[in-house]
DNA sequence: CCCAGATAGTTGAGAAAGTCAATGATTGGT
DNA sequence: ACCAATCATTGACTTTCTCAACTATCTGGG
C-alpha cells in the first residue's frame, strides 16, 4: 500500500462519528472553496450570500446562530460582500439595532454562477454515494446538525 | 418562536450536505471539546493519543494524512502529548526519517477516562438518532471522508 | 414617563488553527 | 556515488475562533 491511510482505517478512530464528521467536512469544504476560489469566495460568505437571497431578510444575529458563528464573524463576513457590492445592510424597521442582510442583483448574478461549482464540488465529493444515501445522509445530518429541530418538528 | 433558527431551517442552504456537515461538526466537536477541557485534550490531541495507543505505530506522516493536517500541526500536537508523558516518539528502524508515536501507560490511562467523556458527548449529540441510523451515519461518513476507500475495499 | 436589564451590532485583542516555504537527515533508484 | 524524493521540523504568515467591552436600542415594571 502506498497508501497510509488504509492502514488506519482499521483503527477505533475510524469508527468514530465525530472524527468522520470532522474529516468528512474538511473535504468537502476543501474542494468547495477550491471551487469558489475564482470568485473571491468561501463556503462562508457563499452561505451569507446565499441565505440573504431568498427573501428570508435575515438579521444578523439569525446568520450568526444560523451559521453557528460568533456575531463578530458575521460582521465581517457582510463587510467583505457589502463592500464588493454583494449585499445591502438594510434597516429593521421592528428594531432598529437590528440589520437586514439582503442580497444586490450583483449578488444574485454572482450567487447562481457560484452555486454551479458547489453542485460540482458536491457532485464530485459524494460521488460514492448513490442519491438515496444523499438523501438519507442529509436527513440524519439535519437531526445532528440542529439537535432534532427538523422538518417535522 | 423565540428561535431564530427555525425560520431559516426551510432555506435551500439548510438542505445543502456541505453545510450541514460544517454544522453537524461544529455541534459535535464543541460538545466533545467541552467534555475534554478537564483532561487539557481537545479532539484533534485526543485523536492522536487514540491512533498512538492501538498498536498501529502510526508515523507522523500518517497521522498527518489520516487526520487531514499539515505535518506542522502534528509535530506541535506531538510536541504537546509528548511533553506530558502521554506518549513517545519511537525511531523506526526500517526508515531513520520516521518517528513512530505510541503511547506511554499514563497515555493509555488517560485514553481510557477521555473515552468516556466522549462517548457520554457523542450519546448526547446522536441522541436524535436510533444505533441503526448511527451505523448507517458513520457507513455514508466513511465513504464521504475516505473517498471510497472504505472497509469493503 | 423613566429606569433597569437584556439584546443587536460593532470593535479590538489574543488564542488556536490552517497554509506554505525552507532545511537537514535519510532513503531509494540508477 | 549521485540525485530526486521523503520525513520531520522550524518559522512566517494568514485565517478562524473566542471573548470582553462599548454604543444604541428595545422591553417590561414601577
Amino acid at each position: 500500500m502506498t497508501d497510509p491511510l488504509h492502514r488506519l482505517l482499521g483503527s477505533d478512530l475510524a469508527a468514530d462519528p465525530a472524527f468522520l464528521l470532522a474529516r468528512a467536512r474538511a473535504v468537502t469544504s476543501g474542494a468547495a472553496n477550491a471551487r469558489l476560489a475564482g470568485f473571491q469566495l468561501k463556503v462562508r460568505s457563499l452561505s451569507v450570500l446565499w441565505l440573504a437571497s431568498q427573501g428570508f431578510g435575515p438579521s444578523q444575529r439569525e446568520l450568526s446562530e444560523f451559521l453557528g458563528l460568533d456575531p463578530s464573524q458575521v460582521v465581517a463576513l457582510v463587510d467583505d460582500l457589502q463592500g464588493r457590492g454583494l449585499v445591502e445592510r438594510r434597516p429593521d424597521e421592528r428594531d432598529r439595532r437590528s440589520r437586514i442582510i439582503v442580497a444586490t442583483e450583483a449578488g444574485l448574478d454572482l450567487l447562481e454562477q457560484a452555486l454551479v461549482e458547489t453542485r460540482a464540488a458536491g457532485d464530485a465529493t459524494f460521488a460514492g454515494l448513490t442519491d438515496d444515501e444523499r438523501k438519507t445522509l442529509t436527513g440524519l445530518l439535519t437531526k445532528v446538525a440542529f439537535g432534532g429541530r427538523a422538518a417535522g418538528d
